[in-house]
DNA sequence: AATTAAATTTAGATTTGCCTAAATTTATTT
DNA sequence: AAATAAATTTAGGCAAATCTAAATTTAATT
């Protein structure tokens, strides 16, 4: 595996979430997602198709070829791995791992990812709940699904929040719902779609609609 | 304390090391240590002068500014922290920890690093004998001579080799000499300036000026 | 002290990654 | 289907970090 600027390897990475919500990827998509300009996303482009790591044809949006999956696999990794490591070991919080991690997934030392893997005892999922490439590049699909696609009695785990501002963090510490949380839906609600939930068994309470939409379960877990 | 490109920390590294030898560092010194140009160098001094880090006259040399200390002590204290991490957590070899710690160095997050110091339990040294700045750029001085200046019929302890090369890895494994290991010396030839030394109570052996020169142990202790 | 040699700086070019503004292509509407 | 709007690309420019080659300054030597 080569090795690839910071700036490459963040290009990578945003085209892998975005492909998986869309198939085919588009240059305004890429920069609100980079916080870019259109040309510079075009520029990138060109540089990452020379390099085989993309399908493009001018106009036409563009997605990862194999080659290009397995770099954003392997960033994802790492990635995952260091947000496992500074939420268990350093201790910091699931809010914070993220942003420090953005940095650290930089550092593409072969060796020292399988031996910070190995430290941690093979983790699975990091402690957003998603889940961690191995070695050799393989994913677990985790079949999440939106809280809102839920159907009603029926008892799930949270695997992740969508958006991590601190906003929704002090919302969910609020409600207590944390990853690893069991939740049944009780009730939904066409009005306003919020619904009624229950927590670790808990009495009900209410999520408005906007919550819901950034609580993903593991469906059938 | 501002950010710093990977590049300007890299020049402020140097400059912090070849100042402890030399009080004032010049340009073909600092291009030999980086192996760039000296025209490069230039270009770097006068940024680096801009940003009150190093106090530089043109054709006068250089040398860090206070400013400039504590940013060259927190790089230090980086990368030293990730070397024990390396070999203490991660089990790499002594020899092999530092280019990895070269990339992990320039992650500069401020509550990352002191959360990794806490975790490791404030070590003072890192596995080459070199000692760790705190989290307030405080540095011990460790009164490291070269084994080549040692008295005959003193104990001492080995505190760091100075290249790291897999060649002296290889000879100070034959000899059984290693970080922290106590070393006395018994003779000294002048025709080669080899000498005759024991390692931990055993019987004499024999090391060239070449391998002496390298090694590095903590006078009086 | 004048000359030569060595060290250093300046000038000008290159690459990467980004930008703005203008041109082009594709999509949408009347 | 022509006109308009939206998306995308191209053209040209800028800053960072590097380089080579030429000019300059300092040091060393005759």
């Amino acid at each position: 595996m080569l090795n690839y600027t910071t700036s490459e390897e963040n290009y990578i990475k945003a085209i892998y979430h975005l492909q998986k919500v869309d198939g085919m990827v588009t240059t305004n998509e890429l920069a609100a997602e980079l916080q870019s300009k259109p040309a510079s996303i075009t520029d990138m482009m060109k540089k990452l198709k020379a390099k085989k790591l993309l399908n493009y044809q001018p106009y036409q949006g563009f997605r990862l070829t194999a080659d290009g999956t397995k770099v954003a696999l392997s960033i994802i990794r790492r990635h995952r791995l260091w947000e496992f490591f500074l939420a268990e070991k350093l201790k910091f919080t699931w809010d914070e791992v993220h942003e420090v991690a953005e940095d650290l997934e930089h550092v593409s030392n072969k060796k020292l990812i399988d031996k910070l893997d190995e430290y941690l005892g093979f983790p699975r999922v990091d402690p957003h709940g998603d889940p961690i490439p191995d070695a050799n590049g393989k994913i677990e699909n985790s079949k999440k699904i939106c809280i809102t696609e839920l159907p009603v009695n029926t008892i799930s785990t949270v695997a992740s929040v969508s958006d991590q501002s601190s906003e929704i963090l002090e919302l969910l510490e609020h409600k207590k719902i944390a990853i690893g949380t069991k939740v049944e839906v009780k009730k939904k609600f066409e009005f306003d779609n919020s619904m009624e939930i229950k927590i670790n068994r808990q009495p009900v309470i209410t999520i408005s609609e906007q919550l819901a939409k950034n609580i993903f379960v593991n469906y059938g877990s």
